[in-house]
This record gives structure tokens, sequence and C-alpha cells, in this order.
RNA sequence: GGACGCUUAGCUUAGUGGUAGAGCGCCUGCUUCACACGCAGGAGGUCACUGGUUCAAUCCCAGUAGCGUCCACCA
């Protein structure tokens, strides 16, 4: 395999940036354990497959103290074969069985052919040792083992590589191993062992071997040379957090961010990958040069590549140009919002920081939403190789793009993760549904006004109540917007256009088209047009293609909608008074459904309701046929005289069910039974607490009044029942 | 091991210091002339548990349990 050179001005960037910490010294060499995978192949041997079943050994061994004749310590390891690269024994500071012998010295036992006085290492105390684990005696080996690297970094000890690149042993592992592979290096190890005398027992062991992804062969811990980078503009990158004048949404991730600020570790930067931007580091002889091109004949480069996240924290550069000040980048630079996932805050977000005010002496981006991560039914998440990611491709020819997008968008909340569920989609499908079939709806009642302007004409109050809606709808949407609560902005639409603009507005303005001659007919129209004019703005960044097709289908614009006007809250007026009639008529008309639902019954032409008013409310026959058409019956009379039938309290008084044959005394009674205990448990509970002395010593009395109202209500309304019910047990 | 979260109806989840909301599912009734991908009703919740603060806690505080994420001798 030849390296692949990217030559690109994202390359460009990225070596130059470089060079740049190069020359600051920012970025130095240095040693630390890698993961390293020494074979490429996918058979495993006998060998490495009873590692993966966990099914290797414990080995305990002696190993002869210095100086004291027949004194040994046991040692329990999983990996003999590790022995020759040993440089000390490690013991527990604090345990009382060995604490004599910490800066005594130890024979190592292999490679046996060596002699003694190069075998000879030290006991040491460290921390690290478990005392509960096998002998509570550690043999050290910092050039294969991450823990052991950084005990031999405290005691300043010497590693000794015994395991090449290609994962066979060397010749410092002794004349009986060099040249066997690691694991089968590990029995011979043992046999030596044993030979000698020094094996105890070994013992079955569960061990925790990690196994490269790709090529599924047990991974290495190795000693290697690597480049590492001391973070920039660390200071201001933190602080730019912390005081607030570079949000994160949700806020929290915040707390987060500076916890990781406050305890940078140095970023190892360099790969031992085949693709990826080139270190641009040059070798001849002893001669080291940094920098891009190559300084001539007999230079190599440096064969390591660089760390995905060190191209992409220059993200913002490389796309807009550095480090000449291009006009995208002088427009564009800082941006207002950054959108990403919470899991990459310190490979991505924090380094994209600092990296910004390193060479643009400011912040990338003002803002940054962190969205939820979709798992799965089983909370995981998706990945490719759990293979549980859903096709995206599929879920549109099921629910539609739109769909898709809307049924997602509704259920992301800010930095929290979503159980995926395809059921969202469906209702994502359902609502473009509905939303087309009410546009379907206008556009049969004739040609839309794209001006249309509901003030212009005498209109029912059904229009104003759904102007009032359209404009606390508006003023909602923009504190949802500011606070970047995308799925509440789903969710706010989502129901103005099903409950406001479907279940209420059309039901009331089909009453008005069954009258042809109707004068507040052109109100009505004028009022679907300029409402859904707005509506479909509205949805637009939600649901782009079917809005786009009902804006143009309508008529609401001639070019596309991405290119009309935003709605601004706060524009939308109409008339508060008959806002208010409407509201009373829809509610009498859900109190007169649910009576009508108590008896199973559906609407019919022949069914008529009774209402006897409250003296107060004026109700115009206008009013009387859209609540009979709301109530789907044939007509709504007025009534002094109530009769004895089941009645329910609206807004506009009492309304009555005459029921003819079809009343069953005993149903209603018990109807009228339930409701009172259920008014009353609300009544005890405003009752319980004003009655309470502590209460109503410190409670604010606006709540007071509240409760007292409350229970006032109640004792009317039970009264009322009362009255109700005496008719049927007399 | 450290940090940060989550736990609300059967499911997926909003939300608030003083009446707990939605969608789906479930039950009942509707082939009502935009829509059965629909319409109208209904049942279903001690808001994980234990303490504390408060006149009042599902909400604030502390602890416990379970779950999750990120970082891991750095924490």
């Amino acid at each position: 395999l030849e390296r692949f050179t990217m030559d690109s001005d994202y390359s460009a960037c990225v070596q130059q940036v470089f060079v740049d910490l190069f020359k600051k010294k920012l970025i130095y060499r240095g040693r630390r354990m890698v993961n390293w995978c020494p074979v490429s192949r996918t058979a495993l041997s006998d060998e490495e497959v009873i590692m993966k079943e966990q099914k290797g050994f414990l080995y305990h061994f002696r190993v002869p103290v210095m100086g004291e004749k027949d004194r040994f310590l046991t040692i329990a390891t999983t990996r003999p074969e590790t022995i020759p690269g040993d440089t000390a024994i490690a013991v527990n500071p604090k345990d009382p069985r060995y604490t004599s012998l910490i800066g005594q010295f130890a024979i190592r036992p292999l490679p046996p052919e060596l002699p003694e006085a190069q075998r000879r290492i030290p006991i040491i105390g460290d921390e690290h040792v478990d005392l509960e684990f096998g002998t509570g005696v550690l043999k050290v080996t910092p050039a294969h083992d991450p823990a052991d690297f950084l005990i031999g970094q405290r005691h300043q000890l010497p590693s000794i590589e015994v395991i090449d690149e290609s994962g066979l042993m060397n010749a410092e592992a002794g004349s009986a191993l060099a040249g066997l592979d690691r694991i089968k290096a590990r029995t011979a190890a043992a046999e030596q062992l044993k030979e000698l005398g020094l094996l105890e027992k070994e013992e079955p062991y569960a061990n925790q071997v990690g196994f490269s992804e790709r090529a599924d062969v047990p991974v290495e811990p190795r000693l290697s040379e690597q480049w590492f980078l001391r973070y920039p503009s660390t200071e201001k990158s933190r602080t730019i957090v912390s005081s607030g004048k570079l949000r994160f949404f949700p806020e929290r991730w915040s707390k987060v961010y500076d916890h990781w600020m406050g305890n940078l570790q140095d970023w190892c930067i360099s790969r031992q990958l085949w693709w990826g931007h080139r270190i641009p580091v040059w070798y001849r002889n002893q001669e080291v040069r940094c920098q891009i091109q190559s300084p001539g004949e007999g230079w190599t480069q440096d064969p390591d590549v660089l760390d995905t996240w060190f191209s992409s924290w220059l993200w913002p550069f490389a796309t807009l140009g550095w480090p000449e000040k291009t006009p995208e980048l002088k427009k564009f630079y800082p941006t207002t919002d950054l959108v990403t996932g919470p899991d990459i805050i310190f490979f991505w977000v924090a380094r994209m920081i600092m990296a910004g005010f390193e060479y643009q002496g400011d912040l990338p981006f003002r803002n940054v939403y962190f969205t939820g991560l979709i798992r799965d039914g089983k909370g995981r998440k998706l990945s490719k190789s759990l293979g549980n990611s859903p096709d995206p491709l599929d879920l549109i020819s099921k629910y539609g793009a739109d769909g898709l997008r809307f049924g997602l968008l509704r259920i992301a909340p800010q930095g929290v993760d979503i159980r995926y569920d395809e059921k969202q989609m469906e209702e994502g499908r359902n609502f473009a549904n509905k939303l087309w079939n009410a546009c379907r709806f206008r556009q049969q009642q004739g040609p839309s006004n794209p001006q249309a302007n509901p003030l212009n004409h005498p209109r029912t109050p059904f229009s104003d109540f759904l102007l009032s809606r359209l404009d606390r709808l508006e003023q909602e949407l923009e504190t949802l917007y500011q606070g970047y609560e995308f799925s509440q902005v789903a969710q706010v639409l989502y129901a103005f256009v099903w409950d406001e603009f479907c279940a209420r507005f059309i039901e009331t303005a089909k009453a008005d088209f069954m009258n042809a001659d109707s004068p507040t007919r052109p109100g009505t129209l004028a009022t679907a047009d300029f409402v859904l004019s707005r509506v479909l703005r509205l949805l637009h960044p939600y649901m782009p293609f079917i809005t786009e097709e009902l804006w143009l289908t309508l008529g609401l614009g001639d070019k596309t909608i991405q290119f009309s006007e935003w709605p601004k809250a706060g524009e939308v007026t109409f008339n508060v008074a008959n806002t208010q009639t409407a509201e009373s008529c829809y509610g009498t008309a859900e109190a007169g459904r649910r009576l009508r639902g108590e008896f199973g019954l559906s609407g019919s032409a022949k069914m008529k309701f009774l209402l006897k008013s409250s003296p107060s409310s004026r109700i115009t026959d206008d009013d009387l046929r859209t609540l009979a058409k709301l109530l789907q019956v044939g007509s709504v009379e007025i009534t002094s005289n109530p009769p004895k039938a089941p009645m329910t309290l609206t807004p506009w008084g009492e309304l009555y069910l005459p029921l003819a044959g079809l009343l069953d005394p005993a149903k209603e009674t018990a109807r009228l039974q339930k409701e009172i205990a259920a008014t009353e448990m609300a009544r005890a509970r405003e009752a319980a607490k004003l009655a309470d002395p502590k209460m109503t010593a410190k409670a604010p009395p606006e709540k007071q009044e509240e409760w007292r109202k409350i229970e006032k209500e109640a004792v009317e309304r039970i009264a009322r029942l009362h009255e109700q019910l005496k008719l049927f047990t007399t």
C-alpha cells in the first residue's frame, strides 16, 4: 500500500496549522501506550479462540528475593510471556505482608540464560496494586501494559520491549521465546517457569482481552512514540462559555464542558492509519524538519497521519479559507449556531472553540444547540455495526419525507435522548394528510385570495376566535424559537392545525357555507386564506415539500414559499368580544356532546337540545344554528321551562337533552351522582386549603381569592346538579 | 473509579411550587358530502423510593435504587 496523499485546500490548511503549532512549541514528541493490532488476518489461532472465549489461565510463579535465602514472592499473571520485559515488582505500600521488602531487589526468572546481575529488578511500593487481587504482588512491564507504563513513569523504571511490531517475541525475550508468536509464547514461558521449578499453579481465569474490531485479533498494548499537542487558547475558551457569552442549549452541557476544560490533558494527535492527513514532518538521519513540502532529496516524511479530529477542529477555516482572510471567512465567521450531538463536545466543539481563538481571535459560533441522540427500542445508540438503524429511504416511502421529518422533530427534545418508535413517523404522516385535506376543503370553496384581510369583512365570532388563536400561536412560537425548543414548535403547530383550524374553525365554517347568502361567508373565506397563508409559512421549515405544494396550489403566492416573508408575531388583529362569544359556543357544544355521548347517541337531524340560558348571555338565532351544527342535531331551542331531562351546565346556561321514552331514570341518577361526587371532591380540596389556618396565614391573598372562587363555583354547580337530581328521585 | 443526566397513563413522552397534558394503543358510538392516515365520547396516573425545606412538593434540597451517556490511575 502506498500512502494516500491528500492534496486539497483542507489538507493544506491542516498541515499549515500543524507547522504553526510546531513552531510555537505546542507540539512535541512523547511516549504513550497504544492499542496495537499486530496482525492483519481474520482467522484466529487455537490459542486466540481460547482467549476470546475468556478461558485463559492465571499463572502463579515464584520470584526469589535477593539476599534472603529461600525467600520468594509469588506473583499471579495472565501474561507470563512478558516476564522478560519486567523491570520491577510492585506491592501496595499499605500491605503489611510486603512493606519490609520495599527497596530490596528480586531476580526476574526469564530469560534464564542472562546473568543474575542483569535480571535484578527492584521491589517498589505503588498504590495502584490491588491488595485483594491474586497474591497482592504485581509484575511491572512498562513496555507492554498501560497501567505498568504509568507505574514505570512514577518510579523512573526502564522499559524493555519484548514483542515486536508484528506480534512476535524479539531477542530480548530470550532464546527460548524469540521468534515465537506472542500468544504461543505464553505457554512456552509457562513451560520455562515449570522447568525452573518456579511455577506454583495454573488456574482457569476469565480475563478481558480487547479484540480488534476490524481484524478480530487480540490487540497488543505497545509503547510507542507519538505526537502530542498542548492545547492553545485554553483560558479564553473556558471563560467564554462559563461567562455565558457562548451559549449552550440546553445549558447544562456547559458544566460538562467546563469540567473538561479544567482538566485538559495533552492531545495525542498522531495515528498509525493508512488514511488521513499526513504529518508534515521530515527526517534525514538525525535531522528533523517540520514543513509542508519535502525539503529535498534524501528526506522521508513521518509515516503517521493525524487524528481525524485534528482536521475537524479546523473545519471553519478549512471551509471558509485560511490563512488569507477570504470574503467568506469575513462574512460567516463567527457563525451564529452550531448544531451537533453532545457526545462530541470534547472531540469537536471544545477544540473548534480553541482553534477559533488561536487562529481568528474570536469564537467560531455564538450558540451551540445539542440534539438528542436517537436510540432504538432497547435504548441502544443507532449504529452500523449493530444494524439497528432504519433506512431513511424506506421510512420516506412509507411516511413521506415531510412525515418523517415532522414526526422526528416533534419528539426530539433538546439534548435528551429519544427512543426511536416508528409510530411517531406515522403521526407525522397523518398530520401531513390532515393538513392536505384541510387545504383541499378550502380549495373546494372557490379560489383563494392571497391578499385576504378578514378585518375588511363582516365575519362570525369563530373567525375572530381563530385569529386570536393564531396570534397566540405566533407569540408562543417566537418564545420557543428563542429558547431553541424546536420540538415544542412542532407540537404547538400540530395542535393549532388539528384542534383550532380543523376541529373548531372548519366545523363552524361549514355552518357558514350551508348558507350561500350568508353575509359572513366572505369573512370566513378571508380568514381561512389569511390563516392558511401564515400557517403554511410557519410550517415550512418543518414540512418543506407539502407546504410548497399547497402554497402554489392554493395560489397563496406565485413564487416559491421559500421567498415569502416570515410571519411576524404581533401582526394579527381581531375583535376580542367576538372571541369570547365563540369560546362560549365551543364550550357549550363540547358539553352537549359529552352529554349525548353519555347516552351512547350520535347526532341526528331529529334530535334537538333545549337551552335555558342565563339572563346575561345574549344568544342570537345564528349562534343557536351554529351550536346545532356543532352538536350535529336538528336544532337548539331556548326554553324557560326546562323539561325533566338530562342536563349539563355550559357557558351559555343549562343545556337539556329531551329524550322522550329513551330516558332511564336510574341511569340518569347515577350520572348526576357521579358528577356531583367529582365536583364535591374538587370543592372539598379547596375548602380544606382555606380551612387550614397555617395556609391562610401564609399563602398569598391572590391565591386564596382564586381558591375561594373555585370553591364558590363548585358549590353553585353542586346545587344545580342536586336540583336536577330531585327531578328523577321524586 | 469520576462527572453529568434520566425515572410522569400499557407504550413514546410534554409540563408546572397550589386543578397532571398529548399522541399511539385500549373501550363505546359513527361509511356526517376535506380527511377512517378520519369524527365524537370514555376508561387509565399514590408523577421510582425515603427523608428534608415550605402554609403547600410531581416540581426545590439530600439520600437510596434502577437505567443511560461521556471520560477514565488524568475525573
